[in-house]
DNA sequence: TAATGTCTAAAGGCCTGACCTTTGGGCCAA
DNA sequence: TTGGCCCAAAGGTCAGGCCTTTAGACATTA
């Protein structure tokens, strides 16, 4: 007679679980600040009192750092927080790891790569993405890709200088593609995008008229894929991605 | 002239770092309790929600457990895993986590990805890193590259199931393609290749004579990456690849 | 007598609403 | 431009209340 232990989750708890797989799905990226504790609040059902609780266990474990009178900064993910968890996930699975193996190659998969680099794989892999995604989304991966579109819009509006759209719909894509591995891909390849370095040359471009062409490009990338073109949506998000190199190359 | 930032810490660290000096001096020694949130709030002058989120701090460090209803527990801890912690909290920087907090988190990055998804994605990706390797691969990557194919040979040779040899001439090959966001994207996917499921399949088709027709591949992809023809390195990186989609495929 | 059920004080869990402090951007004057 | 001022927004903290769980005292029953 099996039975369940009954532990009803302390409230900050469940909370912080919740902030961190928004974190981890893009929702709200490392460099960008959450929402703030009222809505926080509000949006959850809660108190403000609980989310400030999560928010401090976040912070304790280096997820987010809190800024008074600012916001809730989310932090990338640092290795220390990174490989704790995988050695969790390690104990799920024993064979996870081959120890000789390990211990050969670096496995610092956290260290900071040049935005450079990191552009020029995007361009590789994201026109793929694209054109998989324009075949193989299902109706709910076109409205979460809409949506991402929408908010990239609103983000504009406000003129913010770390765009979670942006980032959200090129990962909503590569969720769309079909392909677990390629969205995997995606979403480490824009974990990394925020690098001292990779800041600086943001702030840059955000200086020229980058965010209307860029939304001009999006809407492109989007209409082709809810055709169900995948040509077109790979140009699209190649021309895109080529935009973006170009702006960095100039700086 | 350095200046001393005045920070004022904010309440909660404060009271951890006050309550941990405490339990270090044995005023509450590991299996003891802590006074009542309330008693403790009006002994320290501060409210109870600042008490709460200094306990809870502690609790995510693994110093305390709260247990509802009955009262805060002292855990047994070593003093390194205290110092470092009470120095992290000053620094920011990030530290050891509990592993019982961990293992609760489900980081969904981690999440097991079909097989068939990861090589499609690795069909894709490094046939361009075997091109770029050509390119730009150094000396002593060459090297490198060309040692993790002698260790391949080597497993071969004694029929290991395990083939750390083949996976890292894949990841040298990516690391030489100059190309950091390449090489980390590769050493995920490698790594993913550890499942369950990919295991299983492994295990099949190493009946068949893959491991010397894999040789041989690999043999031409250095050969290639030697000799500076990219076009030659995807052409036969590619080839490589669909051999080990048509096993799982027939599989 | 021993097992079982009931009551209750105390402890933590959570919420509401208020007020304070810090931050950052806009605005205006020097 | 530069510097100062103002103000909205966001986090920091507090007070007090009500709810839920726990554990032990106490009463009940076989």
């Amino acid at each position: 007679m099996p039975i369940q232990s009954i532990r009803s989750q302390r409230l900050y708890r469940q909370i912080a679980d919740q902030l961190l797989v928004l974190i981890q799905q893009g929702e709200f990226p490392p460099g960008s600040l959450l929402p703030p504790e009222r809505d926080l609040a509000q949006k959850l059902g809660v108190s403000r009192a609980s989310v400030r609780e999560a928010l401090i266990a976040l912070e304790v474990v280096g997820q987010v750092e809190v800024r008074v009178g600012h916001g809730v900064l989310v932090l990338p993910r640092s290795t220390k927080v990174e490989s704790s968890v995988m050695s969790a996930a390690r104990r799920k699975e024993p064979w996870a790891l081959d120890p000789e193996f390990a211990s050969e190659i670096e496995l610092d998969l956290d260290q900071e790569i040049p935005p450079f680099a990191l552009l020029q794989a995007r361009r590789f892999l994201e026109p793929e993405t694209a054109a998989l995604a324009a075949i193989n989304a299902t109706d709910d991966e076109l409205a979460a890709i809409h949506a991402s579109y929408e908010r990239n819009v609103e983000d504009n509006r406000f003129g913010g200088r770390n765009q979670p759209g942006d980032r959200l719909m090129h990962i909503r894509i590569a969720e769309a593609s079909g392909n677990a591995a390629y969205a995997m891909t995606i979403k480490h390849l824009l974990g990394h995008q925020y690098g001292v370095m990779f800041r600086r040359l943001q702030d840059l471009f955000m200086e020229t008229d980058m965010p209307r062409h860029s939304q001009e490009d999006h809407l492109r990338i989007v209409t082709a894929i809810e055709n169900r073109d995948p040509d077109e949506a790979r140009r699209a998000m190649e021309v895109h991605l080529d935009h973006v190199l170009r702006v960095f190359f100039d700086a």
